[in-house]
RNA sequence: GGGCGCGUAGCUCAGUUGGCUAGAGCACCUGCCUUACAAGCAGGGGGUCCCCCGUUCGAGUCGGGGCGCGCCCA
């Protein structure tokens, strides 16, 4: 069996490894994990839902996974142990992109061959193979973070059942009109070559040279003695597909230029004209701008406002095409060179600058976007993001947390391009539209018709072509509208079977974001009305970094409340960053990324610089990164364990900000993890195996410290299930933090030391044990969210567990969390117990102050002249004693006791601590202090009457505050007399 | 250019609707191997709450301006 039980001694220091490795599977096998449709549609079991990001096929686990499954797994455990019938669901994204990409390097690698070598299908085959093979790591990867979710129904993004949801979906889309085709300006990745939509694409700030040329007025043109225009442009190739010259409307130096002819110095035939359009900034460079409508967003508006040519001077590979003339075949980096130089030649080059500008970078690639026209599958997204809005403005379905997250999701949303959800690769879900070759022929002679010209769709139509070759022309060649005529969208595969020869299906996918946008409902069994479905939609949290809001959440909450009818989740929460120690992002490519594997298993500095030699770290930096980790890290990373690894990253989650994931404070809370283990350790050796009587039975005599211990515990739980609810997870862990180790450990252990000697009163034994073995078990329960394998060791460790909790509860993962038992609050016993706090504390204070040898026990005196602190001191006279090192202690009425000359003395509100010297005491060190606590005192005095001399505080201050301030200077005025007296009584200096 | 956010101890950050002498962890200094824990215990020092102006009896907190930094969008 490798169950824990009472009977064995705990280990003297903690180790994570062993006991982590044990219970997942523990709570896996028990079905821990499991949620029950039933439990919720039969029993009226509040359902609890989240459903887990998907995390990329190709992914491996880094620190972002590690903080998202931290908190997610924090709100699944703590929800469950609340009675919710709580669901996480799992599951992997196929990443179209990035898998593909992954597959065809391994493929040129290993076989030098390109995918078109293998062809679709069998490349397709092959990254299934990959996916087969790779695609579970990072699932093993999960559970060893403690991930509690629900595998028996983890999900794939290509798997069958949400495949049969894209298609629906598309399908119903595209009969409402929602999905259209189109040619537009798209942003593509040469490098991938794929459209990409605009979340992909990222601006990166770039130095630049923005580089000057001229155009010449056309022949016979003349503008006021001016022959040409000179336009600035940090991309001189695109001149090649220049059709406009823009200014400014109001732009005087440009007025007599307006609507001339211009000479293209390799294309004299093109009409070039000078336009005016108010979207030229008249500061920019010379306020004369170059258009090329076919190849930038802004360009292409302009075109179409003027009705310019569209002239794309790309393939799809970014190199010059046929429009380009001589410099075509060339890439485009080459004819910016090329193009350059023509121009110099011919002397139109009129100077340049350098200038920091943003370039367009594929997030994919990191290749440079190309805007390229080009005929894509859209969806319009104007009417979905409404609804999206609807449900959070008026309809109060969804709240966002952080707050602040709303105003840019309300940018976003009410300036939302349609989506560009076509995407030229091979793996992914493709798109579910077959073109009718029947319908094919009468839709190339209508467009020839309309077009009132020959086009060569219908040269190839009549020349006998097959249809197939006749479909690629009009794809590329047709009207919209027309090509819509021939176009099936179909959840059935039309070309399987009879329909084989007669239908041709689209060959482009959707991206990726298309299925992930209907991971809420799909992963249930949408569109049938499944048990889950009904039971588990819409989720309680979607739990996520910022960083995919755009991509991923309003996706969801797009099609979750279009197919749905219901937004797919009550909270929207948006996570930190993670980064590293000095705030900079994670990036292998930095060196900074530091595996959450190797935090909680630990690394040897070797090991931590050989793994970071195989990141892609640019040649020159390496030497520098390696040497930084070599001084961050001298010893390597010490095994935080994932509890450990889990707590540091809840504590660290202050809302809104980055999470700066610092190793030397993660061992720091892997230090609170061992106090833990120690403190446990302590209460078991001290209490035996035998289950001690419940708390219930011990209740009338309980001490002063049981007591207090006993009402501190309810303010703990309070606070930690408030912050779990609020998502102020920080705020939970320093909760459990505090009051584990300043109130438990520090404070109820170090006082009941006494009370576990066999030769104490079996009574006083029995509730002592009572109150440990409560606290300790309340305990565990609250930290088990947060690390569930330590929490779970040591609980079942607890003597007396199956009587406390009965067969029906075989798991701290499955235990109540601890409610808030209010006849355990104990303000008198808060307040008895802080004076004895004080005691102790002044006396440690005034021992040390005075040099006193840490184990030197001498006597000491407390005075005061209330009778409840006099009896409460008394009765916790013993423990005062041991916990300061007295060996006598007297307590005494302030009246009927002289303080001798050599003392050292400690004044405060009715308790005097008096510490007598004699022979001992410097009494110049001991003047010096009073002298210093005296001015401090008559400080804060002052500002006490600073106020209170202040007729508007005294008026205007609502009453209590001002009565409070009163009583501080009553008290702050007693505290300055003693301290005179003391110093009266040690002689001026 | 537009938007959002941040600036509090050496470091990382808490700080509710304005009202205890502004807190915590780490780091630092001093003393302790006190029988659970040296990954520990006890004690201590350390702040112009970025700057200026305003509102208020009262501002770290609210408003305006400035400086510095970060992110998103164009």
């Amino acid at each position: 069996m490798s169950r824990t039980t009472a009977a064995e001694p705990l280990p003297k220091a903690y180790d994570p490894t062993e006991v982590e490795a044990r219970w997942y599977p523990i709570w896996s096998d028990a079905g821990v994990f499991h949620a029950d449709a039933a439990e919720t549609l039969e029993a009226g079991r509040e359902p609890y839902v989240i459903m887990m990001p998907p995390p990329n096929v190709t992914g491996t686990l880094h620190n972002g996974h590690a903080l998202f499954v931290t908190l997610q797994d924090i709100l699944i455990r703590y929800y469950r142990m609340k009675g919710r019938n709580a669901l996480w669901l799992p599951g992997v994204d196929h990443a179209g992109i990035a898998t593909q990409a992954v597959v065809e390097r391994e493929l040129k690698r290993h076989e030098d061959q390109s995918r078109h070598d293998l062809g679709r299908e069998a490349f397709v085959e092959r990254v299934w193979y990959w996916k087969e093979k790779n695609g579970s790591r990072i699932v093993e990867q999960l559970k060893v973070m403690g991930a509690a979710a629900d595998w028996s129904r983890e999900r794939f993004t290509l798997d069958p059942m949400c495949s049969r949801a894209v298609k629906e979906a598309f399908v119903r889309l595209w009969d409402e009109g929602l999905i259209y085709r189109g040619e537009r300006l798209v942003n593509w990745d040469p490098a991938t070559r794929t459209a990409l939509s605009n979340e992909e694409v990222e601006h990166e700030e770039r130095e630049g040279e923005l580089w000057r040329f001229a155009y010449p007025l056309a022949e016979g043109e003349e503008a006021g003695g001016a022959t040409e225009i000179v336009v600035a442009t940090t991309r001189p190739e695109t001149m090649l597909g220049d059709s406009a010259v823009a200014v400014h409307p109001e732009d005087e130096r440009y007025t007599a230029l307006l609507g001339k002819k211009l000479r293209h110095p390799w294309f004299p035939e093109r009409e070039l004209r000078v336009i005016a359009d108010p979207m030229v900034d008249r500061e920019f460079g010379t306020g004369a701008v170059k258009v090329t409508p076919a190849h930038d967003p802004n360009d292409f508006e302009m075109g179409k406002r003027h009705d310019l040519a569209f002239i794309n001077i790309f393939d799809l590979d970014a190199r010059v095409n046929e429009q380009g003339g001589p410099f075509q075949g060339q890439d485009r980096y080459e004819a910016r060179e090329r193009v350059r130089a023509g121009i110099e030649e011919v002397g139109l080059a009129r100077g340049s600058e350098a200038i920091s500008h943003a370039v367009s970078i594929s997030e994919r690639s990191g290749d440079a976007i190309e805007p390229m026209l080009s005929r894509q599958y859209f969806v319009r997204a104007a009417p979905l993001a409404a609804k999206a809005c609807a449900a959070i403005d008026e309809l109060g379905q969804t709240r966002m947390i952080p707050a602040s997250w709303k105003s840019t999701w309300d940018h976003f949303m009410k300036n939302i391009q349609d989506w560009c959800i076509s995407r030229q690769l091979w793996w992914g879900h493709r798109i579910p539209v077959f073109y009718d070759l029947e319908k094919l022929a009468d839709a190339v002679r209508r467009d020839a018709e309309r077009k009132g010209a020959s086009t060569s769709a219908l040269q190839a139509l009549a020349g006998g072509e097959d249809l197939r070759s006749v479909l690629r022309l009009a794809l590329d060649g047709l009207d919209d509208d027309l090509v819509r005529e021939f176009s099936i969208a179909s959840r059935e595969e039309l070309c399987e079977g009879e329909g084989g020869e007669r239908y041709l299906q689209e060959e482009d996918v959707l991206d990726t974001w298309f299925s992930a946008g209907l991971w809420p409902f799909s992963t249930l069994g949408w569109p049938d009305e499944t048990d889950d479905l009904r039971a588990f939609y819409p989720g309680a949290v979607l739990e996520t970094g910022f960083d995919i809001l755009f991509y991923w959440v309003a996706r969801m909450m797009m099609f979750g409340c279009h197919f749905m009818g219901e937004a797919p989740f009550r909270d929207i929460f948006l996570h930190a960053m993670v980064r590293d120690s000095h705030g900079r992002k994670m990036s292998k490519s930095l060196g900074n990324a530091i595996d959450p594997l190797d935090v909680i298993g630990g690394i040897s500095l070797d090991d931590l610089l050989e793994k970071t030699r195989t990141y892609p770290v640019p040649e020159k930096l390496l030497p520098q990164v390696l040497k930084g980790l070599a001084k961050e890290y001298p010893e390597g990373i010490p095994a935080s364990g994932a509890d450990g690894l889990r707590f540091s990253l809840a504590a660290l989650s202050g809302q809104g900000r980055d999470v700066k994931l610092s190793i030397p404070r993660v061992a720091g809370y892997r230090a609170f993890l061992n106090k833990i283990w120690n403190g446990t350790r302590f209460a078991l050796m001290g209490m035996g195996k035998e289950a001690p009587p419940p708390l219930a039975a011990c209740r009338d005599r309980l001490s002063l410290a049981d007591r207090w211990i006993l009402s501190r515990l309810q303010a703990a739980s309070e606070r930690v299930a408030t912050a779990i609810e609020a998502y102020r997870f920080d705020e939970a862990a320093n909760g459990i933090y505090q009051f584990f180790w300043s109130e438990f450990c520090d404070w109820y252990i170090e006082l009941v030391k006494d009370a576990l000697s066999p030769d104490v009163e079996e009574g006083v034994r029995d509730t002592t044990r009572a109150v440990l073995v409560h606290v300790l078990d309340t305990s565990m329960r609250l930290l088990h969210p947060i690390c569930p394998f330590q929490s779970e060791e040591i609980w079942q460790r607890l003597p007396g567990r199956e009587a406390r909790w009965g067969e029906e509860v075989p798991f701290c993962a499955v235990a109540p969390f601890p409610e808030v038992d209010e006849s355990l609050r104990d303000a008198d016993a808060e307040e008895q117990f802080d004076r004895v706090e004080r005691a102790v504390t002044r006396l440690r204070n005034l021992r040390q102050e005075s040099g006193l040898p840490q184990r030197q026990r001498v006597p000491a005196v407390l005075l005061s002249a209330s009778d409840p602190v006099r009896q409460t001191l008394t009765r916790l006279g013993g423990e005062i004693q041991r916990l300061a090192q007295i060996s006598e202690l007297t307590i005494a009425e302030p009246a009927g006791y002289t303080v001798p000359t050599q003392a050292a003395v400690h004044d405060e509100p009715d308790l005097k601590v008096v510490l007598p010297l004699e022979g001992v005491i410097d009494l110049d060190a001991e003047r010096g202090r009073v002298e210093k606590d005296l001015t401090k005192a008559r400080k804060e005095l002052e500002g006490y009457e600073r106020k209170l001399g202040n007729e508007g505080y005294v008026n205007k201050a609502p009453a209590d505050v001002v009565a409070e301030t009163r009583a501080r200077a009553a008290r702050c005025r007693e505290r300055i007399a003693g301290l005179e007296s003391s110093l009266e009584r040690l002689g001026a200096a």
